[in-house]
DNA sequence: CACCCCACCTGCGTGC
DNA sequence: TGCACGCAGGTGGGGT
């Protein structure tokens, strides 16, 4: 579920009422989460420790405690982090209860449980951002930059824009969203994109992002940020799902097709090949 | 390397 | 009504 624009929301939404709290203890649940610290682990490494700050990388959201102490959490495709009154209502299967000085209660929730909820002590790096790539905000990040990472590939551009170790945090909402605002077909290889064209996926993953973000994202089905919201973006999706409906540009049906075993929505007469 | 495909999970909508 | 199938915002491991 979660691209960038729905992590960064939840993060917005976790720092004024989370940031400087302490955590006084975790309720691990049943099923564990595709890749979970062992109890053991969180036991330790947690109680105790307040949270100093919340950074998003890509779609990770890394905790920074006390003592040098980090909690990676990443939401996968269903995960929820949902602020509560304690005690936490029963809802449906929570995997992790993060309790919090001060009455709240930070739940974990992932049907699917793609999630991740990993810590890490001190000194140690989080090995999963190692792969995290360059985030699209960062001045690091040009269309030259994109050009240079593309060189020589024919990957689609698609996969391009979705492979977080180049870019993080666009994932295949947002990839046939931006590729419908640059007008660019997304099967195009990436080695054939001129310094004209990676101008305009830039300007377009920025400004989309940022729109989202400002919407609160976008919920197609399970998303919500942690106060239980969900988002307003889908409202403003010119493509994604629209398969079979008229594009709103020009008229002309929205079609899909597989990519990457992905479903990809574009406009075929926006986003011609080249 | 670069690239592709599949596994990992559960739930929901569709069509027979 | 019941069941099989396809599909869903994720990453990463293994094969070509």
């Amino acid at each position: 579920m979660p691209e960038l624009p729905e992590v960064e929301v939840i993060r917005l939404g976790l720092v004024p009422r989370v940031q400087g709290r302490r955590l006084l203890g975790v309720t691990v649940g049943e099923k564990r989460l595709r890749q979970q610290s062992e109890t053991m682990a969180l036991q330790k490494w947690l109680p105790g420790r307040a949270i100093l700050e919340i950074e998003r990388r890509g779609k990770y959201l890394l905790f920074h405690l006390e003592g040098g102490v980090s909690l990676l959490i990443h939401l996968g495709m269903t995960g929820r982090l949902l602020l509560l009154p304690e005690p936490a209502p029963a809802l449906l299967p929570v995997h992790l209860i993060f309790h919090l000085e001060g009455g709240l209660d930070l739940a974990f929730q992932d049907v699917r449980r793609f999630g991740q909820a990993l810590v890490f002590p001190p000194g140690v790096e989080p090995a999963p951002l190692a792969q995290v790539g360059r985030e699209p905000f960062s001045r690091q990040v040009t269309p030259q930059w994109l050009a240079t990472q593309a060189r020589g590939r024919s990957r689609p551009i698609k996969n391009f824009l979705m492979d977080g170790r180049i870019l993080a945090g666009i994932g295949n909402i947002y990839a046939s969203e931006i590729l419908f605002a640059a007008r660019l077909h997304p099967g195009t290889p990436v080695g054939r994109l001129t310094l004209a064209d990676w101008t305009r996926v830039l300007k377009e993953t920025r400004r989309i992002l940022k729109a989202a973000i400002a919407k609160g994202g976008t919920t197609v089905s399970d998303y919500l940020n942690s106060q239980g919201e969900t988002g307003l973006f889908q409202l403003e999706l010119l493509v994604y799902g629209r398969d079979q409906e008229p594009c709103r540009c020009c008229g002309q049906t929205v079609a899909r097709m597989a990519q990457g075993g992905r479903s990809t929505f574009f406009c075929p007469k926006c986003q011609q090949e080249k």
